[in-house]
DNA sequence: TGGTCACCGAGTGGAATTCAATCATCCTGG
DNA sequence: CCAGGATGATTGAATTCCACTCGGTGACCA
């Protein structure tokens, strides 16, 4: 299996995200120390509410390691969203690999899993929903679907023998949209995760996804009244 | 055709958005003038960097008169979002009565078409992609797609005979969560929204919705490979 | 001419961010 | 093996920015 491949490296091509990489080994402690305690208050206030005071508290630091590390209060969200998108994919080619694949969708089923189950035990991991809108770099959250699209289509590809192209990339970029949005329908209020949406979800793929196999499913439908 | 209940009123049910009733009508033009400042700068620094300031600078008014109207700085900002939806159910309504309707799908296709347009023309319409996502009444985003899914279950059911149910009501929500995603997405980048998911999304639609009609075609697909 | 209605904008408070001083660790010559 | 400079890491008071308040002033109406 080349699942590998989909934890990619784009990070080094992000714009710099930390403000001095740490050289002795106790900063890298703190670095994530910064980003748990920030995942920790994510959880209990949500992160608008989150303050960098409140950060360095929580991770037992002073105002002025924050800034250390991150240029300001987003750069810290982006990281935070920078990590729980990495723990993603990772969960995702675990999940894969401890799976028997008996076809394509099985492993689009792990992927779905992979997030419900990161959305309900990994602190803030609501903030893969993040979305900094705000001046010209705004296509952060654009550039991890296109990124997580084009890897799966290769996994899928040479997996599934699922025909590569244009077109396949396309859907999986549509495909992940629409996930991403009825998943955070899904936890929007219920913490657990409303299972109709989680459902309704896996099965909106399935067959979205299948109609690339068979196009003419959509003719027919066309057609029909 | 019993459109006009598109555009129902919650206005009522909503939290007291504006403070001060205007009484003399000066104060009117006022109020709506405020709210397009707050889309001008929407539009040029979006919904994150705005401030108070600019919103009152934009408008020719002072800070304080900012706060007559609007309790704090998010009320604001769902007051133009209270605006920009209202307009869309308008438009919707507007776009029904001038086509042809031969299917439900071209209702349907009428609300995407509403959408985009509005999309494209009206200052600060990002703003219906705002999510408050804050302590309490944090089911605003949701409240809304609900609310607009039960009020086109009503018209589809009316018009076009569509069998009427939960099933319908929850099948709508998600496709709304699914067209919401996907319209944000074909307009994330392009300020004139890609066509490509333009396209896919009424696709995607008349598809889902259509499966409402025939569930064997999923039952169909789960046996594929 | 008094009584509201609207409006203004300096003032207050809290949160974000800076920065000069201090502490910790590493490194190197002796 | 150690002194002590060099550099990394940390601190938190000071500064800046911004949301929001409020006492004062003019505008409209009866």
């Amino acid at each position: 299996m080349s699942l590998g491949g989909l934890l990619g490296e784009q990070t080094g091509a992000a714009l710099q995200q930390v403000r001095t990489e740490p050289i002795q080994q106790r900063s890298a402690a703190r670095l994530s120390g910064l980003l748990d305690a920030a995942a920790a208050v994510v959880d209990e206030v949500g992160f608008d509410r989150i303050t960098t005071a409140m950060i360095a508290e929580r991770a037992g630091a002073s105002i002025g390691t924050v800034y250390r590390y991150y240029p300001d209060r987003v750069a810290v969200l982006h990281a935070l969203h920078e990590r729980a998108v990495v723990r993603f994919r990772q969960r995702v080619v675990d999940e894969l690999s401890a799976s028997t694949l008996a076809s394509w969708w099985d492993a689009v089923d792990c992927v779905v899993t992979a997030f419900v189950s990161l959305y309900r035990s990994e602190p803030g991991f609501r903030i893969v929903n993040f979305d900094d809108r705000d001046g010209a770099p705004a296509a952060d959250a654009v550039a991890d679907a296109d990124f997580f699209a084009r890897r799966l289509a290769d996994v899928l590809v040479n997996e599934f023998d699922l025909p590569a192209g244009d077109d396949l990339i396309f859907r999986l970029e549509v495909a992940v949209e629409m996930a991403d949005a009825l998943l955070a329908r899904a936890f929007h209020t219920d913490p657990v995760g409303d299972e109709r949406f989680i459902a309704e979800c896996r099965l909106v793929l399935r067959n979205y996804l299948d109609g690339f196999y068979s196009p003419q499913a959509t003719n027919l439908l066309t057609t029909a009244s």
